[in-house]
DNA sequence: AGTTGTGAAAGGGTTCACAGCT
DNA sequence: AGCTGTGAACCCTTTCACAACT
């Protein structure tokens, strides 16, 4: 997996700043339990702390955030919220960001109704199916258009992400049409390996292959890591 | 991430046979593309064509394929049935696994009714929650129990998959009775961070934090990979 | 004492390139 | 001609270990 290369935010890292795509991932999970921790009231914690929650090694963790700054004083460790702000800065996650979501089926439901999209920083602002019954309805505050009308309704939306959760049938199609309109981020759950045009990232959500491993961690037991004995 | 250490289901690769769980990922892929192959009626694939449809190199393929055995044969490829069959076997889909869902609610029942376990080896042979309207009833053919009874049926069912799919509160000790029963494989739709108990297997499905991910990638557009010129 | 941030080393994964084969 | 399987090289990621600091 290929390293990306960061926008200069900070102009003291600009020449060869990269970061992997793992690190990226791991932002996520720091997130998600520095969030658990400032709701408990804790204000500072530390590397081998924090890192223990998240399942990683200290050093993993310093090494991901010096990526993108300094944030930890020593004896003291991180300010929880002054990372949590940080991690989000960086995620792009500090100001809520639009989301079309196409097809309405269960799963398109099921995601409509899912909160933890906006505890998030995510908005699904609108919705688009090709069932005429559900289109004009609205839909856990959302109005279902017609996937004929993506062309007009989204670029009023401002959105950069989509959700993919239709049936299989013309997701090639629709993935070009989303790339004309400039976009270039989806979240795809339809079973199906697309391979996407220049300039496009798809996330693929395949629940099934996720078994798939799971099945073979299963039959495949012993294990090469031993308890890594983090103390607390 | 650590490599896993495979049984020696061939004796010929003994002693030190690692395998990445990278690769364990990506054969989900291959297989998925496989029967697409396999449904279009094609008998044979090179590496070069079905690393091309799944966005990985030849290279990678062949590399990963061979952990496991020869399939190829030089001039003709790959047998798509015989590669399909190979790769099931060491996912262990060959034969139909049982799996437990936990949680009824919207996403739940998505995942109930949602026909591509069924087609990848996976099936959902009962249901737990712990609102008693639901317990007695018949979701999608499945019978609903109450959580309480998870020690009682669970080990009639021969299942060694769980998908969670519940609210936060009480997660943990969940686990904990998963884990008595012999159940390590979790697959987690709970968006809270779990430390698995030992000899255990999480597996997160964080929906949030890939569109984080894609939300930094958007911000960081400019990619250190040029366009592979993979031809045809 | 105990912490962070980071050069340097180690470890793991991917790609190259070619021998051997059809 | 063109393919697979694979040693070896390359590259990326993680870990080690320590200087600087509180």
């Amino acid at each position: 997996m290929k390293p990306v290369r960061i926008k200069p935010k900070r102009p003291d890292l600009w020449d060869e700043q990269r970061v992997s795509v793992r690190t990226v991932e791991r932002l996520s999970a720091y997130r998600r339990v520095l969030e658990e921790l400032n709701g408990a009231g804790v204000e500072h914690v530390y590397s081998h702390q924090l890192a223990k929650s998240v399942g990683v090694t200290p050093a993993q963790l310093r090494r991901d955030l010096s990526h993108f700054g300094t944030f930890g004083s020593t004896a003291r460790g991180y300010n929880v919220e002054a990372l949590i702000r940080a991690i989000s800065s960086e995620l792009g996650t500090d100001s809520v960001q639009n989301v079309i979501l196409i097809g309405l089926g269960n799963l398109g439901r099921t995601l409509l109704s899912y909160n933890n999209f906006e505890d998030r920083g995510f908005h699904i602002a609108a919705v688009f199916d090709i069932d005429s019954d559900k289109c004009g309805k609205v839909f856990a505050g959302r109005r279902c258009y017609h996937l004929d009308e993506l062309e007009q309704v989204a670029p009023t939306l401002d959105a950069t992400l989509a959700i993919l959760a239709t049936r299989r049938t013309g997701v090639e199609e629709l993935i070009t049409r989303l790339s004309q309109l400039h976009i270039n981020c989806i979240l795809n759950f339809v079973p199906k390996t697309l391979v996407p045009p220049p300039g496009m990232f798809i996330e693929d959500v395949d629940i099934s292959s996720k078994l798939e491993k799971l099945s073979f961690l299963a039959k495949n037991v012993s294990f090469l890591e031993e308890t890594p004995e983090l103390t607390e």
